[in-house]
DNA sequence: GTGCTTGCAAACAGTTTGCAGATAG
DNA sequence: CTATCTGCAAACTGTTTGCAAGCAC
């Protein structure tokens, strides 16, 4: 909880150090991004945010998204056939689980090992700038159904 | 190149158990997708095609790329903020290594401890099904430009 | 007061769908 | 001959853009 509360407090200050205007839909968005059960699409965000600011919009939520993805300050987990995700508790790359019936991401406690992005650098040439690795399945309540 | 071959006689006779028509688009789209340099975007594939059927729509290209993608036959890459790319060659999940500027895409030569996936089975209670590892970053042509 | 931000509506791009005519088996 | 496939055009969906009014500072 205190750990969301981190998160919080560094996305303002960066939008602060980028002389970003704070208003309250930007705040009320970082909140809901700082959180760790994130992973929220942007409509499950705009849907929440509309509780406090019934006009607010889509439109809204997406250019506060990109600023903080350009910042660095969120990850966005992009897929060709379903809403984007966006992450502002570990914005950094991290493994994630994803259940492909009900669309919820977790994270799992493995992490890639540098010594994996290294040998690929390596051998191919290229500079690594960053990697995705999604476990795709059916969680728990998801199986049962089955 | 016999491994292209290979790979388009499989894909071909997979039609067949479907009682799928073989048609000429279709023979030739196999080609396209059989070999290792594929990694192709849907419209790409359908620009290729253009030469041989000037009357060939890119509907008819989705429409097989998605019924050899149910056969198991190609694994579709997928990106929220570009084309999709298909893999005929190697019709099963392997890491894929992505240049961020020219969107070239390779094979690196590593490949994900079987280990992590049931790691993360056992740890977390899903039922793994697949799973994608993509690495980003400059190829070596595109690092020079920097 | 200045200029960044909001919220609306329209635009955009890749993919999918519906349908009439063509064709593989 | 008949069911599937093709090719065209329109529809769809998530995201982005343009712009006038509003608000943070």
């Amino acid at each position: 909880m205190d750990d969301s509360e981190a998160r919080f407090e560094e996305m303002l200050k960066g939008l602060r150090k980028r002389n970003c205007r704070i208003t309250p839909q930007r705040v009320a968005l970082l909140r809901l991004l700082a959180v760790d059960e994130g992973h929220s699409s942007a409509s499950h965000l705009y849907q929440q945010l509309k509780a406090q600011f019934p006009t607010t919009s889509l439109a809204t939520v997406y250019k506060t998204l990109n600023l903080l993805k350009e910042m660095g300050e969120v990850v966005e987990i992009g897929f060709s056939d379903d809403d984007n995700r966006y992450d502002g508790n570990k914005p950094y790359p991290h493994p994630h689980l994803i259940c492909v019936r009900c669309r919820k991401i977790m994270d799992p406690e493995v992490s890639i090992a540098q010594d994996l992005v290294q040998q690929v650098a390596q051998q191919s040439g290229y500079q690594i700038i960053s990697h995705r690795l999604d476990f795709y399945g059916l969680c728990p309540d998801c199986r049962e159904g089955e």
